[in-house]
DNA sequence: CGGAAAGATTGACATATATCAAGAACTCGA
DNA sequence: TCGAGTTCTTGATATATGTCAATCTTTCCG
């Protein structure tokens, strides 16, 4: 059987984990595969997991006046929720594609509360996940406000110069809430 | 002794508290009082509470290359954290103001987290918090991303019309992420 | 109460980015 | 390998909002 303890220390940020507490952990991972270009999670589906990236790359989006708007890319060793439906348990406006054959480990959200109720450690990492989370959109939104087209892009080519060539630009355009055109200049000067 | 049940309604977003749950939270209620004008929490400091407006009005802002931006309006039974700062226990570089003479509630982290090792319902309700701001912060910036000036004015003043006549219009631009100028022009057309 | 300081409005102009359009360069399946 | 369909680039133009400056209005302290 894998050893899990990789993706178990993703979850918990890296931050020590008790053997007690992985093991009771580690039967709520459950694996996931999707195929490059398939759709991992659809438009109107409640999100009930909070997924990490084993291998491979994802995608999230939805549709704003029918355009394709990019809200997080997530690879290898990388988390990704549709937040809002998961936290109101909501249909979610979210869909998840897989932009590279990709493994995905998940935990479900009843599953997760229940340990969690008998588990502090557990419940812990659960708030650590929602603290991580706002503190990242707190992030990109000043990053929106205040910078620049160029200046998001080249802070964006320095925090994950490896997503450039594994993901088309149009994605990354509109992830960094610009147009395609906008980010061809700007790659171009 | 005042009845503080209003305020621990508050922290818990108005869901079911059990009687031993409130007046096990009760305790680590504190009092603030700050007189319009004044300063209520300084830049550099460590956020370590949670805080909620009993009456009054306080504005959260920052130093953005020495123009002072707008994070945040809190008025009665409004809660108020400076989030970075509180999670990751770092000097803020959020100023808190009052704009009225305000009280305030607050629950000091290092308390609220004693007592939520051994109760879940408070862990629970510290959780849901983060989820809260969580799901505010994402709303925000796709405001900010896909709203024009007037738009997120006309919002603005559909959520809280009563903060217009309340906090100086230059404040609002600021949260509403614009210049004065052009909020000025948003109103008037 | 009066006057200085702060805030709000208005105008002229600058600028970043969007939009629309055309063509070039990829990509991928048959 | 070819060719159709994407995707990317480049150009011309439009537009929302910012910047700077002047003036008007409000606030508030001495």
């Amino acid at each position: 059987m894998k050893d899990l303890t990789p993706i178990v220390n993703l979850f918990f940020n890296n931050q020590f984990v008790s053997e007690k507490t992985k093991e009771l952990f580690i039967p709520l991972l459950h694996e996931f595969k999707a195929r490059k270009g398939a759709t991992f999670l659809q438009e109107g589906a409640i999100c009930n997991h909070i997924y990490i990236v084993e291998s491979g790359l994802v995608r999230q989006y939805f549709y704003k006046d029918n355009i394709d708007v990019t809200e997080y890319f997530a690879w290898e060793g990388q988390g990704f929720v549709c937040i809002e439906s998961f936290i109101e348990r909501t249909p979610s406006n979210l869909i998840v594609e897989a932009l590279e054959d990709s493994v995905i480990y998940g935990i479900e959200k009843n599953e997760l509360n229940a340990l969690a109720e008998k588990h502090h450690e557990i419940e812990l990492m659960h708030r650590g996940l929602m603290e991580q989370g706002l503190v990242m959109s707190q992030k990109r939104m000043y990053s929106m406000l205040f910078e620049t087209a160029k200046e998001r892009y080249n802070n964006f080519l320095k925090a994950s110069p490896f997503l450039i060539n594994r993901v088309p630009s149009m994605y990354i355009a509109s992830y960094l809430g610009i147009t395609p055109e906008t980010l061809s200049r700007v790659k171009g000067h």
